[in-house]
DNA sequence: AGTTGTCAAGCTAGT
DNA sequence: ACTAGCTTGACAACT
């Protein structure tokens, strides 16, 4: 079981999302950007296996606007070697990389200059993985996307337009249940229609659910996932007190997170803690891992 | 140096 | 018909 936090490490004071306007593109801004993303990207994971965090996710703004048609860069020749040495270091210390496309990216959508943005964005994220050199369990998460004011069709041009994507895309992606639309029995019925497998949100099925107990739900998407993508992941987050439902905790309540392994016990995931605090409620799972 | 409005992309729900 | 919220940071223009 490993444990990780996304895309920002507020401890060592450097970001690996530093991006731009598009109104000041150039190639030198570009080259630029994404050479001081990388160069924190590694020591944010330097950081992490010091402190024995061996899960992280890598933001989607590591490469700003690579899917946009401003960008005719070729990056990913341009950084492959650096790409490289990040791949093999994780790979070394059996670190698991994830990332999460926001939610502009939508394969279901009806109009068809939306799925083909989408497409190019998930290939991006792909590329970025490919060239670290990472395998099949290092995973591209995105949520089943709009209903359009009818699920089943659009959970039909979801299972279509997935069939259409390139093989090395196809590999990396999963799905996650959301906390409005898609729920976990929604996710599962796309796992019967594609094979995608289903990424567990467990606070996001706190807010949507079909009355499932937490480890029947847990159990479900663990099913969904096959050996060559590694071990299952899990997103794991807890309700902000005195804001809204669905808004993410400040910092972990330990006590919960034990209950919650608890119920979930001698079923293996990867977890992704999402609590605005980051590594640092990372160190604080990390430490209850290793005293339990 | 600090503050504030704005930023590639879209959906849904509420007014 | 229109807009806030998602979830939130980081840029960039302005004090």
């Amino acid at each position: 079981m490993k444990i990780g936090y996304p895309c920002i490490n507020s401890s060592i004071g450097c970001t690996a999302n530093h991006t731009f306007r598009l109104a000041s593109y150039s190639e030198k801004r570009f080259i630029e950007t994404v050479a001081e993303n990388i160069a924190c990207l590694d020591k944010i994971l330097r950081f992490n296996l010091e402190n024995n965090i061996m899960f992280f996710r890598i933001g989607s703004d590591l490469v700003p606007f690579a899917s946009h048609p401003v960008c005719t860069f070729n990056w990913v020749s341009f950084f492959q070697k650096d790409f490289k040495k990040i791949g093999d270091f994780t790979k070394k210390h059996g670190m698991r990389i994830s990332m999460h496309p926001d939610q502009f990216v939508l394969i279901n959508a009806i109009k068809e200059e939306i799925v083909q943005k989408s497409v190019s964005e998930l290939q991006y994220h792909r590329k970025v993985l490919d060239a670290m050199g990472l395998d099949q369990d290092a995973k591209i998460q995105i949520h089943v996307g709009g209903v359009y004011g009818d699920k089943a069709s659009a959970i039909e041009r979801f299972a279509y337009n997935y069939k259409l994507l390139d093989t090395k895309t196809k590999k990396r992606l999963v799905i996650e249940n959301d906390d409005r639309l898609y729920s976990l029995k929604d996710c599962l019925e796309v796992h019967r229609k594609t094979s995608v497998p289903v990424l567990f949100d467990c606070f996001h099925h706190e807010c949507l659910n079909n009355n499932e107990s937490l480890r029947k739900a847990v159990l479900l998407a663990h099913r969904t996932w096959k050996k060559k993508d590694g071990c299952p992941l899990l997103d794991y987050s807890e309700q902000a007190k005195n804001k809204r439902s669905g808004a993410h905790a400040a910092s972990i309540n330990i006590r919960k997170f034990k209950k919650f392994l608890e119920v979930i016990s001698g079923i293996d995931f990867d977890i992704m803690l999402e609590i605005k605090d980051k590594e640092k409620s990372a160190l604080k799972a990390v430490q209850l891992l290793k005293s339990g």
